[in-house]
DNA sequence: CCGTAGTCTAGAACTATATTCTAGAATGAT
DNA sequence: ATCATTCTAGAATATAGTTCTAGACTACGG
């Protein structure tokens, strides 16, 4: 059943984010969501692949957002405004799902998780073909493929991880006009 | 012996890096640095202990560079000149200790480890207080302080973490530049 | 309807490994 | 030289991830 993988993550994610990865215990899962053991192995196969759906769950409903606000022909400009200002208050709304993803995402990237990189092709190679056209069209300054997601989120991404880690108090929406500005002043050509 | 807890760091930091941190037993760092299960015990605690002492290390590490190039008297642009081309050369010649921050630093952090708060005290608020010395003289654009580090090394740190992780090939240390200017129109008044 | 295949649930048994414990060796101070 | 402290050593323990076996549920073809 699809409700019961669900369920089983978000009883995960609420357990893997207060105790902690190695604190929880699939006997935690098992008691804050009712799924037996052997339910919750015949469905994630292992801890790792629990932490691999949870951390692809909130991957997928940042992506969401991202799509239901990245219309088709925006200037560079307004792309860059709309990707910043969508994932700060994507952020800032969606805590719980934002924590999973840059406390977790690290460890499924050095394990080689193929399920994180099925989801980086998706995700990230049509975003980085839009900003290659706007380089083409001498929208945006011609730099390395490599440095323009850097460029782009590096300040908001920093300050979201101070954010949620609790070291500062205001919510990167606050700031979505500083992010923009700056990531403006480094990419525009 | 302090010999003893330096060999024991870098077997540990190693066998975590390429096994990863699950993956590594005890047994596995006995077996590297031929010290003895009781005396790991002894010096580190825990298997967690072990990994604190390994990104300490690499953070006083990194520590040591930027002190030995952050001379007193400089201009802020010279400062932030500094911080990262220093910051950006240590990563790129000690991807080990790099690689142990970006991916075991958050661990530290969200299991509330006093040594890295202790680390954080003496590294961070020193250079917050200069920051907050050169906005008052108007070299530095008057935002809020949470917001300075993020724009200072967000794309930097960015970078490096794809970098690091083996996403891209060229090390942060060719786009220096790069960085800088990004930073400097960000924080420039 | 009935039976069969496939999926799912359940929890006991198994196994791996972090940690503790006990004993003894080295070290250093008085 | 003796005593206290620190350190080393590895066996014993306990915890928790995983596997296994059995049974329940569901869907579908006869």
């Amino acid at each position: 059943m699809t409700d019961t993988r669900s369920m089983a993550i978000a009883s995960a994610r609420v357990l893997f984010l207060t105790r902690g990865l190695e604190a929880t215990r699939i006997e935690d899962v098992r008691d804050a969501s009712g799924i037996s053991i052997g339910s919750l192995y015949h469905h994630f196969g292992s801890k790792f692949g629990l932490l691999e759906a949870v951390v692809i769950s909130a991957l997928t409903d940042h992506k969401r957002a991202l799509l239901e606000n990245l219309s088709a022909n925006l200037s560079a400009f307004e792309a860059v405004q709309k990707l910043i200002a969508t994932t700060a208050s994507w952020i800032s709304e969606n805590t719980d799902d934002a924590r999973c993803i840059f406390r977790f995402r690290g460890a499924l990237e050095s394990a080689g998780s193929s399920a994180l990189k099925t989801h980086n092709r998706n995700e990230l190679s049509p975003l980085l073909k839009r900003l290659e056209g706007w380089i083409d069209k001498g929208e945006i300054r011609a730099l390395p493929m490599a440095l323009l997601l850097p460029l782009l989120h590096g300040p908001l991404h920093e300050y979201a991880r101070a954010w949620l880690a609790g070291r500062v108090k205001v919510p990167p929406s606050a700031y979505v006009e500083v992010f923009v500005d700056s990531a403006w002043a480094a990419l525009r050509p």
